[in-house]
RNA sequence: GGGCGGUUAGCUCAGUUGGUUAGAGUAUCACAUUGACAUUGUGAGGGUCACAGGUUCGAGUCCUGUACCGCCCACCA
């Protein structure tokens, strides 16, 4: 076995290893109705995605649990896939087409589909790869894309579904309307974001005056002096006594050939700005409130690119921010211009440009929400669903609860186009559909739809019922991505398909919906947890899911989302190329606290690498020294654990003590603590105590080598161990383990027959591992405790003396208690190797006359021998010291012991800890000042 | 304006029903080194648990308030 590296090199293992997992279909879940099913569907990554750390950590989160599962006896489904990501990928293939100087306007909507089509076929399996790096054991088979043509079915199904039930309406509304991708979007998809805007004070001329008291003219505060040209009103509140008089006036607007009036409403706000506030009904959600509840004037003033239109008389075609700077000169010449003030408020931007985005009057299509919400309320309310971290529970119902209606059409090509169609005949003759050209000269046409009467159907129909023509027109818009995305629990089984076909598809959703967990980042819980959950309950009457973990957001180490216009992103590729797929999933999982966000620094790796060497050495040590032959798993006899060492019965105990730990922590998502479990138990009572106390066993050449009838039974537990434990830490380090299980597993050691019928073999799928009670012993556990402890204490005595460990010294350990006695008895062997000691001298006295430095833990006194060395001095100052915290320690305990209320509240084996404490601390105090005494003669 | 999270060692963070002397990783210092591992080993130093009150026999942990940092939501003209 001296051909194992002595290093763990992850580059030559892992794309190996992944390569035998699928060729072997091991990642393939089937129906079983002898298993128990366990699905998670992937937060399907966008087409144009590439792995950022966020994802590394979702799906590390949900590779942990679908391997556990499968471990565990379930058929466990990783159901992946990707999203069209419409407005991303539009931009994306928008760029390109930029780049040879056309626009896709000028290619059409086919040849520009087309073209996305094409783009997606070359770069839109990136991030499967990736996923494929990290080591995600999704069941590939299925990989599903959210165009897909059965997808797409799903997607139509439940379109016309909800028209058919009146959730789905078209109606003329304020939006939000980006003016750089040009399409609505939704509240969710327009995030507020705070800015260091401007409030500007502008003076409305009152057109007559009938009381000398008025003054000629209403002074108004707006951050966006531009929609001045769009005003139709000028409001205030009826309670406002400045402006009592006001009400009922007309006003000119600046720069526009214009009476409005001003009229009351409770909305105003009396303390903001002057208390007067210009109407804006086409250009503000709150002033088309009040457009359409005083009836006012809907006057639109911008184009669909965010120039201004027509309306805006000598600044049309201007930019948006252009004619406010412009409008503000013009105000200031003619003296209607009163004042600036700063201030900060939060402004609406674009979640794929963060262009500010315009609230714009538009015809859409919306879904109503409220019914959906109903039941998707009812369920987190009824635990249905639970949420972890707990927390995340009322943001949801917060969200659920003042739900909005959500606008669903976009103005882009990439994407489901809205299954409606429009008799362009009798539509257009009873000017219903307005053709109007939105671009340059030479572009596509394009409709504005004014009549909110589609046929809707699956295909194209024949021809208008009304007129009977046949010049039908598909609505122009396309369904919002999420409109999509929030059937993906049950469309990526085939569904509605499955309802025609009663075949395997259908036991296929039944078996494995509602799906079993959901992880997810918090910045998607609206866009997409919360739809998918209406969805589930509307579509197929029962919740998607029955657990949602929601992992925290990766940041940089000053807390900076990471992005690439930030220039802060460890990209998690490198990560692996620099220390593999294991250290990376090993570290992130680490430093991640349930639902806390993580700051991530590229040495924070070295963790995960560090670790994973150790497993690397730990395991080529146990190779190098068990006979496999004679441990392998098949042939393994059952051993009597009475019959063992004091260490193989300790570490057989507490792995069994931490497994229990470790499954407690997996079934609540603690997926940090379990690693951590993991690594302590590995490294420091694995390593740093089972392997050296086995080595004088296993290893002939080590210095305290002797034979011994235990040691066949030393390599069976060092190897029943470390298998074990590779199989506890395989859903983390996924490569490394399995690469180890097969050095270990050794098939060839297996007879003939067994190897035939043993087929592909992989830790994947070997079982996770069972408690075992009886196999935790407390007082073993106890007893080597005690052991550990004394070495450290001995080691302690000899880094003060400046002492190398390696150095042999005499030891003596003075102890009355005859049960510590006979523990001693049985362990002074591994303190007397793994101390390094000459003698072990064990006395029930502290010996008269020597010169030592000394320790005192729990009864025992721990004397070092060293003739010469001891700086007597110095011991004496540092025994004064210890008397000194002694004592202080023992005043507090014995107070607390007087303490009626103490007595009789605390519970009894809090009090009898203490009292066994003050024992303690007095023996202690004894034996310390005695040996000052002795000291000072 | 509302809600949420954070504040613990120089740094990054754990700490799950309140109970011995508050832990890790990392950095620092000392010592070690030829057979598992320098991506190592053995030790050491380092903390008023943000602050102020309160509940309790007992508070890092529970309650109230304050400060600072961060996030989310809201029709902040």
């Amino acid at each position: 076995m001296n051909e194992i590296p002595n290093h763990y090199e992850p580059k030559e293992i892992e794309d190996r290893i992944y390569k035998y997992w699928q060729d072997n279909q091991l990642f393939s879940a089937k129906v079983n109705p002898a298993k128990k099913p366990f699905c998670i569907v992937i937060p399907p990554p966008n087409v144009t995605g590439i792995l950022h750390m966020g994802h590394a950590l979702n799906n590390t989160c949900q590779d942990i649990l679908i391997r556990l599962k499968r471990m565990q006896g379930f058929a466990s489904l990783w159901m992946p896939g990707t999203d069209h990501a419409g407005i991303a990928t539009q931009n994306v293939v928008e760029r390109q087409l930029a780049k040879e100087g056309l626009k896709r306007q000028d290619l059409g909507r086919e040849k520009f589909l087309e073209r996305v089509w094409l783009w997606r076929e070359q770069y839109g399996l990136t991030i499967i790869h990736q996923l494929k790096k990290l080591g995600a054991s999704c069941d590939w088979a299925r990989e599903r894309f959210t165009m897909d043509g059965e997808y797409s079915e799903a997607v139509k199904e439940v379109f016309i579904r909800l028209y058919q039930k009146d959730l789905i309406y078209r109606g003329n509304y304020i939006i939000n309307w980006c003016p750089r991708c040009q399409t609505a979007l939704s509240d969710e998809e327009a995030p507020h974001r705070e800015v260091e805007g401007k409030l500007y004070y502008i003076r409305y001329p009152i057109r007559e005056t009938r009381k000398g008291n008025i003054p000629d003219f209403i002074v108004v505060a707006t951050t966006r002096p531009e929609t001045i040209l769009g005003d139709t009103a000028v409001a205030v509140n009826p309670k406002d006594k400045r402006y009592k008089n006001f009400i009922g006036q007309t006003v000119i607007p600046p720069l526009v050939e214009r009476e409005i009036k001003i009229i009351a409403d409770d909305m105003v706000d009396m303390k903001f700005g002057t208390g007067a506030v210009k109407v804006t009904p086409a250009h503000d959600p709150n002033d088309y409130a009040l457009g359409k509840k005083h009836n006012l004037d809907f006057i639109n003033i911008m184009n669909y690119d965010g120039t201004l239109n027509f309306s805006a008389g000598e600044y049309q075609n201007m930019d948006r921010f252009e004619a406010r700077e412009a409008i503000i000169e013009d105000l200031n010449e003619r003296k209607l211009f009163e004042k600036i003030e700063p201030h900060k408020h939060s402004v609406a931007h674009c979640y794929r440009c963060h262009t500010v985005v315009e609230p714009y009057l538009s015809w859409q299509w919306f879904v109503r929400m409220k019914p959906l919400a109903k039941p998707a309320i009812e369920a987190v309310k009824n635990s249905k669903i639970k949420f972890y971290p707990k927390r995340w529970t009322k943001v949801y119902l917060n969200w659920m609860e003042n739900i909005r209606d959500w606008c669903i059409s976009r103005q882009i090509w990439w994407g489901h186009r809205i299954p409606v169609w429009y008799c362009r005949d009798c539509g257009l003759k009873s000017g219903k559909i307005v053709e109007v050209k939105s671009g340059p000269p030479g572009y596509t046409t394009s409709y504005t739809i004014l009549d909110p009467k589609p046929l809707v159907g699956y295909i194209r129909p024949d021809k208008c019922p009304d007129c009977n023509s046949a010049n039908l027109l598909q609505d122009e818009d396309v369904l919002d991505t999420w409109f999509s995305s929030w059937l993906w629990p049950f469309a990526t089984f085939g569904w509605p398909i499955q309802e025609l076909k009663a075949t395997q598809r259908t036991q296929e959703l039944k078996y494995f919906y509602p799906t079993s967990v959901l992880v997810t980042a918090p910045e998607i819980i609206f866009f997409w947890v919360a739809r998918m959950i209406m969805a589930g309950f509307e579509f197929i009457g029962k919740e998607p899911f029955k657990d949602v973990y929601i992992h925290g957001t990766v940041r940089d180490i000053e807390g900076k989302k990471m992005s690439k216009s930030l220039g802060n992103i460890i990209d998690p590729l490198e990560i692996i190329a620099q220390y593999g797929a294991d250290a990376l999933r090993f570290s992130l999982i680490s430093i991640t606290s349930t639902g806390q966000d993580v700051y991530l620094s590229e040495e924070k790796f070295e963790l995960g690498r560090n670790f994973a060497n150790k497993l690397w050495n730990a395991s080529r040590f146990s190779l190098m020294n068990l006979d496999l032959s004679l441990v392998n798993i098949d042939l393994c006899v059952f051993f009597e654990k009475e019959k063992l060492e004091l260490p193989e019965r300790w570490i057989l105990s507490r792995f069994y003590s931490i497994l229990g730990r470790l499954n407690k922590a997996l079934d609540n998502f603690r997926f940090n603590q379990a690693a951590n479990i993991l690594y302590e138990f590995i490294w420091h009572e694995f390593c740093d105590w089972y392997l050296e106390l086995a080595k004088p066993i296993l290893v002939t050449r080590s210095p305290g080598y002797q034979v011994t009838s235990q040691s066949k039974n030393t390599q069976i537990v060092l190897y029943k161990v470390l298998e074990k434990t590779l199989r506890c830490l395989h859903p983390f380090m996924p490569f490394i383990t399995e690469e180890i299980w097969q050095k270990l597993r050794a098939t060839s050691y297996l007879p003939a027959g067994r190897q035939a019928s043993a087929g592909v073999t992989s830790i994947m799928t070997q079982p996770w591992p069972h408690i075992q009670k009886q196999m935790v012993d407390k007082d073993v556990e106890s007893r080597m405790q005690l052991a550990i402890d004394l070495i450290t204490a001995i080691r302690n005595l000899k880094s003060q003396v400046k002492l190398p460990q390696s150095q042999n010294v005499k030891v003596t350990i003075v102890v009355k208690d005859k049960k510590t006695v006979r523990i001693l008895d049985e362990t002074s062997k591994y303190i007397s190797y793994l101390a390094k000691l000459d003698n072990l001298d064990i006395r029930s006295e502290r010996p008269a006359g020597i010169k030592s430095i000394s320790s005192i833990f729990k009864k025992t006194q721990v004397l070092l021998e060293l003739e010469g060395v001891i700086d007597i001095e110095k011991e004496i100052e540092k025994l004064a010291r210890e008397i000194g915290a002694i004592t202080a320690d023992l005043k507090s305990k014995e107070s607390r012991l007087k303490n009626k209320e103490f007595l009789q509240k605390a519970p009894q084996e809090v009090i009898e800890r203490e009292k066994e404490l003050v024992t303690v601390n007095k023996e202690k105090l004894a034996a310390s000042s005695k040996i000052l005494d002795e000291l000072k003669k």
